[in-house]
RNA sequence: GCCCGGGUGGCGGAAUGGCAGACGCGGCGGACUCAAAAUCCGCUGUCCGAGAGGGCGUGUGGGUUCGAAUCCCACCCCGGGCACCA
């Protein structure tokens, strides 16, 4: 595998010792001759004689890493690549590319770390960091390290926190349908011109009424919310972090739901901007699905059911079924449960809402099919047929959904229809099911739906629906149905239509150290103040105990204590916040790792800038919208790659941010990623033995198709690449026995970007051998000559020539590397069979294989004599001239099978080819003298006979 | 259960209605070498055949078409996501 030279080896081979020496010397030059820095068109990084050579701008981003102790592994660096490469091929073409990386440092495996080993988390990240940026720079990539930054950068998180005050400030006007200051909701209240809550005047409401009214509107809230409460992290973690049976996603601990006061982000005022403005951006179908399921909008309907306690309402999105609704149920914890229970049912329902009580909201969703419930002995009424229907509780109702309360349909819900078979109750049918309904569950229609398996849930004519005022009877769809019945429902205000979302606001805040402060304080009522501009940042103070208090896991009732509670000097303070120094309570919590992946792209363009997030002049230059991409373009990064696990979450938070920072006038663009691409993932052979522990995959030796390691048998599976499947690979073993340019090109080459696979090193070795070939067309490997002639190369090779040229131009502009490469390949494995290389098919290949393996590339151009980098060199244009043959061989198929393959020109038509291929002897053979039946040409395509 | 991907040689993959298997790995044979490694050259889907050549072949079954890996219908399998969300 590696290189192993011995005397008789050439001197001047490409070997993995020649290819570091030549990708250290360059990327050394390319550091020295600051190569990849983009000019701004203002502030400290504008060039303006720069800006003049270079074309339009162009900004590629990657999602910036996670700084991991282990550094990189062969996986990480798939997209990397990718995005290198296109930048460094755009370039090539004129334009002004902004690449850069960052480290995304906050979190808690680097505190977690820091508890295990006692070292403050930022030396730890720090020395990571310093790690990872030496694995990026040895692989070659092109990025400008003037705009590299770190959340954990005060200078970074300085403006995380000014951005979370905007957001703090802000409000959600719904007329305006944008978010506005808050000052102006206040001058508004103020002028009378917006009512308050109950009605009184502005000025009558005390300092602390006026204070929740506003909270109330912020976009950034504090609220008693039913979080997921995790002792064993002594943290409160995010729904979204919960895996699905109720551990927390890092450290696997029990999870536990309780009610805590908790920053929240009033993402859902965003919900339909969120939906509709997808329709606006490049991103594949797949993962504009995943969001659009994820908002999950949906059009029902509120309905009120009048009862011995009053109205109680229930949300449905099938308001159309109504007539069906036989029987209530309610949550167990709804609040009318007691004044709606009959003294008889009072032991029952009392035993049952313990009981449900005693599940996590986890448990409740467990119970896969058994379904359980009491009935409370009263009743509420039918709004649409009058009738009286029974009360029931049960726990497959949840409170923290729609009201906590359905009407059941058991005829169209299958649920419904689960627990109406349990308790014995009429299941009346409101729909004919079609009779192929019927047929599948081979049955006899019928209306009868004691015969019936299942519910029915579709578009069918419905029966039995029909009041004085309202009659669906006939109509075929449930779209007419609902509409019918949301006009009837409000017409009588008895209910009415809405749109409901499966998004939940944001929960922000976490009990934790290793994270941005929140640039909030507290007077002695309680009431929050965020912070004025020149008092961030808010320095994540110094401390040797910055573990969050733990509990034992499933101490389900302790509290959490944030760090930072307990550093008193931290937490109370004495400010001037413009009337007088007072004494205050920091906000204690840190904000979640999110926070500072949402808006990391736009300090790339700016760095520095101590005014301001961006610059108003730099963000319009990078990202503002471009009509002549289309006319709608929302603006954003041109090109963002990265996984597809943040398919939701951080794509979803960081379009809110961006979206709040549009409305408020900090950002010209609309949305912050224009095309998002999704890399597959590097998969590697992971092992495990027989105690299904896995074991070092690098370690084991496979033998007549079965697996050892240590001489004990051990079982093969997939897996992402990784330190948890123990078979990870470094870049740097692959530097040591190759160089970064034949790992960047077998990377390149195994399969599109969009899609995973598989890590195999014994492959690896088939691009150090095309280096190889690729050096030696212009390198004499004996003298270290050059093999170059002067002379026109001949028709034929110049051909071959465009032709790579054209289809490796249409590769690299669709991010098809692999197939690229292939061309590239071909195109040098026919000029190695040539005696000499002539020049200009020696120069078109070097540049045209430079952005996927930039160092060979540049050190075979300066052996051909030139004196600058290749970076800003034109790529090879294809000449439309030689792209086209004077003649084409064509197949000949007869029944649609190839028997024959006939040359014509290329130009020639249908009856011309018909006749060559009609007079080739081997299709004469086949006819046997009869005429065919029918001809096919496609001219300089094919001919297909029938006979 | 629902949603989204995907199934092509021994392996990664190419071909998106027109020559299935480009390119790479591996394997086999050869050159160089005392030898091995490295490097280079040739062959390599499968079956029948001495050969020329022919049959079969893109998860399975059907369909559309002069022609299907590609489009349509049904099914099977694999991967990922979501789930008492009314």
């Amino acid at each position: 595998m590696s290189d192993t030279r011995s005397d008789d080896t050439p001197a001047h081979r490409y070997s993995a010792v020649l290819a570091q020496d030549i990708e250290t010397r360059w990327q050394s030059r390319w550091d020295d001759e600051a190569t990849f820095e983009a000019p701004n068109p203002a502030g400290p990084l504008a060039d303006a004689t720069k800006t003049a050579e270079r074309g339009e701008p162009l900004f590629i981003l990657d999602m910036f890493p996670y700084p991991s102790g282990s550094g990189l592994h062969v996986g990480h660096p798939l997209g990397y690549i990718g995005t290198d490469s296109f930048a460094r091929y755009n370039r090539m073409n004129g334009r002004n590319v902004l690449y850069s990386m960052g480290f995304d440092a906050f979190g808690l495996p680097a505190e977690q770390f820091a508890v295990q080993t006692g070292q403050h988390p930022a030396i730890t990240t720090d020395q990571n960091v310093a790690n990872m940026r030496r694995q990026l720079h040895r692989l070659g990539l092109s990025h400008d390290k003037r705009r590299s930054i770190s959340t954990t950068d005060p200078a970074y998180y300085r403006w995380t926190q000014w951005i979370f005050k905007q957001i703090f400030d802000a409000w959600y006007d719904t007329d305006a349908d944008k978010a506005r200051p808050i000052s102006e909701l206040v001058a508004a209240f103020e002028a009378g011109t917006r009512p308050t809550p109950d009605g009184r005047p502005w000025a009558d409401l005390s300092v602390t009424e006026r204070a929740a009214v506003i909270d109330g509107h912020r976009l950034a809230y504090v609220a008693e919310a039913p979080v997921n409460w995790c002792p064993g992290l002594g943290t409160v973690v995010a729904n979204e972090e919960v895996t699905a049976d109720g551990r927390s996603d890092r450290g696997n601990f029990p999870v536990f739901t309780r009610n805590m006061r908790q920053w929240m982000m009033r993402i859902t005022a965003y919900a339909d901007r969120l939906l509709d403005d997808l329709d606006r951006l490049d991103w594949s179908d797949a993962i504009k699905t995943m969001q659009r399921n994820w908002i999950g909008r949906s059009t029902g309907a509120y309905v009120d059911f009048a009862s011995d306690a009053g109205p109680i309402r229930v949300f449905t999105t099938r308001a159309d079924t109504l007539f069906g609704a036989t029987f209530m149920v309610l949550s167990p914890e709804h609040p009318l449960v007691d004044e709606l229970t009959a003294s008889s049912q009072a032991d029952a329902v009392a035993a049952y809402r313990s009981a449900a009580a005693a599940k996590s909201q986890i448990d409740r969703s467990d119970e896969t099919r058994a379904k359980t419930g009491v009935a409370l002995g009263s009743t509420a009424v039918n709004p649409l047929t009058g009738e009286p229907i029974p009360i029931w509780i049960a726990d497959y109702v949840l409170m923290g959904y729609g009201t906590g309360a359905i009407m059941a349909v058991p005829c169209g819900d299958q649920r419904d229809f689960e627990f109406a078979r349990t308790y014995d109750l009429p299941i009346p049918p409101i729909q004919e099911p079609p009779a192929a309904w019927f047929a599948e569950r081979d049955i006899e229609p019928t209306l009868d739906t004691a015969t019936w398996p299942e519910a029915f849930v579709g578009d069918a004519a419905y029966v039995n629906s029909a009041n004085a005022t309202l009659d669906l009877n006939g109509t075929a769809s449930v779209a007419d149905g609902l509409a019918a019945t949301h006009d009837w429902l409000e017409a009588n205000s008895l209910g009415e239509a809405t749109v409901t979302y499966k998004l939940r606001d944001w929960l922000f805040s976490r009990q934790r150290y290793w994270g941005e402060p929140f640039p909030i304080v507290y007077d002695e009522h309680g009431i929050a103040y965020a912070l004025p501009d020149d008092m961030l940042p808010v320095l994540l103070p110094e401390t040797d105990s910055f573990s969050p208090r733990t509990f034992d896991p499933d101490d389900e009732f302790s509290n959490p204590e944030s760090p930072l509670d307990r550093i008193d000097h931290f937490i109370d303070v004495e400010l001037d916040l413009g009337d007088g120094p007072k004494s205050y309570r920091r906000d204690s919590n840190v904000m979640p790792q999110w926070a500072g992946s949402c808006w990391y792209e736009l300090r790339y363009l700016d760095p520095t800038n101590e005014d301001a997030l961006v610059d108003p002049d730099v963000e319009r230059y990078w990202m503002g919208p471009d009509p002549d991409i289309r006319p709608d373009h929302p603006g954003g990064v041109d090109l963002y790659v990265g996984g597809v696990e943040h398919a939701v979450l951080h794509l979803l938070y960081a379009r809110f941010w961006h979206k709040v920072l549009y409305d408020l006038g900090h950002v010209s663009s609309v949305e912050p990623y224009y095309r998002l691409f999704n890399q597959g993932y590097i998969l590697a052979n992971a092992f495990k033995d027989s105690r299904e522990i896995y074991v070092d995959a690098l370690s084991v030796e496979e033998r007549d198709g079965q697996f050892f390691f240590e001489g004990e048998p051990v079982t093969r599976e997939w897996g992402k690449m990784g330190k948890s499947l123990k078979n990870a690979v470094s870049p740097d073993e692959m530097y040591d026995a190759y160089g970064a340019d034949t790992l960047r090109l077998y990377e390149m080459s195994t399969g599109p970007l969009d899609q995973s696979r598989p890590w195999e090193t014994r492959d690896v070795v088939g691009m150090y051998r095309f280096l190889q070939r690729l050096w030696r067309t212009t390198i004499d490997e004996d003298s270290g000559e050059l093999v170059i002639t002067d002379d026109e190369p001949s028709d034929d090779t110049r051909r071959l020539l465009h032709r790579t040229i054209d289809g490796v131009r249409a590769d690299m502009e669709g991010l098809r590397f692999n197939t690229a490469i292939a061309k590239l390949i071909e195109l040098n494995n026919h000029v190695t069979k040539l005696d000499a290389t002539p020049r200009e098919v020696a120069e078109a290949m070097v540049l045209m294989l430079a952005p996927i393996a930039p160092h060979v590339c540049e050190e075979l151009w300066s052996r051909l004599g030139h004196d600058t980098s290749l970076t800003y060199e034109p790529y090879p244009v294809a000449d439309p001239e030689l792209l086209v043959d004077d003649e084409v061989e064509i197949p000949v198929q007869v029944k649609g099978k190839v028997r024959s393959r006939v040359m014509v020109p290329s130009d020639a038509d249908a009856s011309a080819i018909e006749k060559i291929a009609l007079s080739d002897d081997r299709i004469v053979a086949m006819l046997g003298g009869d005429a065919p039946k029918k001809v096919i040409v496609v001219p300089g395509k094919m001919v297909n006979i029938v006979i």
